[in-house]
Order: C-alpha cells, then structure tokens, then sequence
DNA sequence: AGCCAGGACTGAG
DNA sequence: CTCAGTCATGGC
C-alpha cells in the first residue's frame, strides 16, 4: 500500500473533490484572525470561538482598546482557550509590535516575505505555524501553514518521513510541489484540518480515511 | 476519569 | 540540536 504514494498535488485535489471550497479563516476580520491565530496554539477551535465572542461582546476585538484596558480584565474572557497568562502575554507581544506597523498594512502586503516571518518569529510566542496563519490568512501572503494535522495526515498516505521532520523541512517540500498561489495555500491548509478533524482523528489511523479507501 | 486540542518557550543534557 | 516539562480549560 506504499508503492503508490498519491502526489501532494493528488491530495489537494481529492481533498478539494470532498469538501469543496473552506473559504477560511473563520474570521470576520484581518484583526480576528490574528487574535484566534495565538488563541488557537494548541488548543480546540471551539474553545477559541468562546474567547472571541467575549472579547467582541467587551468591545475588545480591536488594536487599541485591547492594548489599553487592564491585563486582568482580559484574562478572564480568554480564559476558556486554556494557558491565559502565557497567551496574553503572547496577544500582547504581537499586538504591541503590529501596533507600530498595523495602521498601514500595505507593507504587509508589499514587503518580503521572508523579512515579515522574521520580524513575527522575532516576536515572543509566535512561532513558526502562528507566524504563517497571520501572513497567509489574515494578508494572503503565500506561505504554508504545516500544523500537527498535516504532519498526520501526510504520514499516514505514506509520507512517513514527515513524523519527524522539521517545521522547515515539510513547509520547503510541500511548497516545492505546488504553485506559489496563496489561495492553494489556504485552501489546502483548511481542507487538511477540516479533513482530520471530521474524519482522521483516531489513531492510529486512517482506515476509515477516504483515501485508503479509494486506494487499498 | 483520563486524554487531547489547528504551539511555543525554557532549561537540561 | 533534541526533548521532556510547562502552561490550563472544555468536551468527549
């Protein structure tokens, strides 16, 4: 069942077949989507989605005020994504540095890639996968985003090399095998999780996977 | 009752 | 550089 090995661009492409089009981030704002990328480290959507509809419903779902109202007001809302006083430190860390860039984010949009994702890895909390969620989905910069989904779900089609690899190792190989198009990117990405969470996610795995299935 | 979620940092070896 | 320990809540 290893001899055929379906190609990163087969993948995509099944994936896209079964569940359509994500339209990801489930964000309604570029802001939003920089919020849930920190809240969202290691932790289950669902607890992230009560976080951020505290915050909105406190008027805090905005650059400024969430700078400026008392750490220990925040904490309690975004107390149900779990690790609230390492995750507000980390909010704040990028919020201040974006607080210095965010008003004009065309340089988001204008200025190197690689000089961006150095300047948000340099930022304290945010690591290599939160740094590629804010480029990619929150200014559509084309940079993939490898999380524990797709280190799974890549090793169980076959790509076993991929359960030990470094975060820049799989990001270099899987971006080598597809166009450098940020839409594939966030397509992709989304569909990987939308797939693990809806139908890998028992180990050890994937027989019940629609790819086994389609290629015993 | 555990076990795990769309990670990242820290300190030790 | 590798790696266990840490942070903490909610759902199954």
């Amino acid at each position: 069942m290893k001899q055929n090995i379906q190609s990163v661009i087969d993948i995509y492409n099944s994936l896209h077949s079964i569940y359509g089009p994500q339209d990801w981030w489930p964000g309604e704002t570029q802001f939003e989507i920089i919020v849930g990328a920190v809240l969202t480290q290691s932790t289950a959507w669902h607890n992230v989605t009560l976080a951020i509809d505290s915050l909105k419903k406190n008027g805090l779902m905005e650059l400024k005020p969430l700078l400026e109202v008392n750490p220990e007001q925040v904490k309690p809302l975004i107390n149900p994504v779990g690790f609230f006083n390492v995750k507000y430190r980390r909010l704040r860390n990028l919020l201040e540095y974006l607080s210095g860039h965010f008003e004009n984010f065309e340089r988001f949009r204008h200025l190197p890639l690689d000089l961006l994702r150095n300047e948000l890895l340099n930022v304290s909390g945010v690591g290599p996968e939160t740094a590629d969620s804010i480029l990619l989905y929150a200014f559509d910069r084309p940079t993939f985003v490898v999380d524990a989904y797709t280190r799974r779900l890549f090793s169980r089609l076959g790509y076993d090399w991929m359960e030990k690899a470094s975060y820049e190792e799989i990001q270099k190989f899987l971006m080598g095998q597809l166009p450098s198009d940020y839409k594939i990117y966030n397509e992709f990405h989304a569909l990987i999780v939308v797939h693990c969470k809806e139908v890998c996610r028992k180990k050890p795995l994937c027989w019940t996977c629609v790819f086994s299935r389609e290629n015993p």
